[in-house]
DNA sequence: AACTACATTTTTGTATACAATATTTGAAAA
DNA sequence: TTTTCAAATATTGTATACAAAAATGTAGTT
């Protein structure tokens, strides 16, 4: 599942394999990495100027994490979904998306909100000015900011693993100066349902309706 | 995160280091290794007659998922929660089974429900006759039943990984005869709200109050 | 030219080796 | 007796070695 908390820690020295792992998630959610493609240890090891051991490691890592698949006796692949797949993860990923934005809105927390409206003036500069390759970035901080503002590390992680699984596949997705747009102005949506007079009150009722009865109910066990 | 459809692959022998991994996940889950404890890395190569090697990697992925927690140069121990944590570690988990609770009422399925419902017989026969170690093992097929009604192999991966992680402290809270029972018949109320007939419904009117827009907000991104 | 059978080469998975850092032990000083 | 410091020991992280399996290449047959 998911690393929490491995900042925090005081000057925690990179130590080569999470060096490599991040190196490696960074080409895998851009794309860099294709899906379905083969990941050589040896060729890895010789690039970050390492043995094999640490990469093992290292891919062993994302593996687990679900980044990369483990083929028996045959590899470790980037991992790579059929179009129902897709949608399973797809849909996965909304829910918890909506889990976040629900915890946030119950919390409702000025300096979170500052911060995740920063990050959406930057979303709409940059779709504005067609940067593309900004606008990724602030999409990224963007949404980061809402899983921060959560305060639950935990669902924020799950989420941020998500997202860098379904990175390779998004992607492509923005293509033109429309897309941009049209993404920047749905985040805009979103932040105005998180942040209405009534969201607190209208998530609450949300909640009470049929999921406190879950809760509740699962609560116990 | 999350390994999915490591079954269903046909004959996979368990090749050592899942077999090491699947005991160490039992032994976490029943508290057998308690939180904070550290776990000798030689001493399980001896104990499952192999080298440190296949050992080492099956204790990283446990780390990347979150059940044991790396210490820089200090080994890996049993992943230990402040009171804080624990509370934003059941927050998420909450949150996830009320996601599955939801998409299994969409869903709703003929075969799936009979299969929660054995699920749940066991567990109303079990906590009746008093009968601890047989409730848990119900209790957890009845969780993992309805995670796989879901349909979903990726949030029920989720949800189980986060059952894994709190199972040692959930351990503890069945203790009395009245626990057992407790638990089932909250088991009851969730199966009433997700198989009554206006679940559905109740269940889209949830959605498209607010989640619904938060989910198409984020569905473009 | 396409296919099969076998030998060669790579690659994976595991074992062992070794340097660097932590932990423990034990003796000397307060 | 308790504290301090240093040597001894154990453990971690990485490198290398090697057996087993998979991938590749090469003939030889049709």
């Amino acid at each position: 599942m998911a690393k929490v908390l491995t900042s925090s820690k005081s000057a925690n020295k990179p130590s080569t394999v999470r060096k490599i792992q991040e190196a490696l998630i960074e080409e895998i959610s851009t794309g860099e990495l294709a899906p379905g493609q083969h990941l050589d240890e040896n060729g890895l090891a010789m690039r970050f100027g390492v043995s094999r051991t640490p990469v093992r490691e290292a891919l062993s890592r994302l593996a687990a994490q679900g980044v990369l698949v483990q083929k028996d006796r045959r590899g470790i692949f980037v991992a790579e979904y059929s179009l129902e797949e897709l949608g399973q993860i797809f849909e996965a990923m909304h829910e918890i998306e909506a889990a976040c934005a629900r915890i946030v809105a119950q919390r409702l927390n000025l300096l979170a909100r500052s911060e995740i409206e920063a990050a959406q003036a930057e979303c709409l500069r940059t779709a504005e000015e067609g940067d593309r390759k900004g606008y990724l970035l602030a999409n990224e901080a963007f949404h980061q900011a809402i899983y921060r503002a959560t305060g639950n590390p935990y669902i924020a992680a799950i989420a941020s693993e998500f997202r860098r699984r379904t990175g390779p596949f998004r992607a492509k997705k923005f293509e033109s100066h429309e897309d941009l747009i049209a993404s920047a102005q749905s985040h805009q949506v979103l932040l105005n349902d998180i942040f209405s007079e009534d969201s607190a009150t209208a998530s609450k009722g949300m909640r009470s309706h049929m999921a406190e009865s879950f809760i509740q109910a699962l609560k116990m066990n």
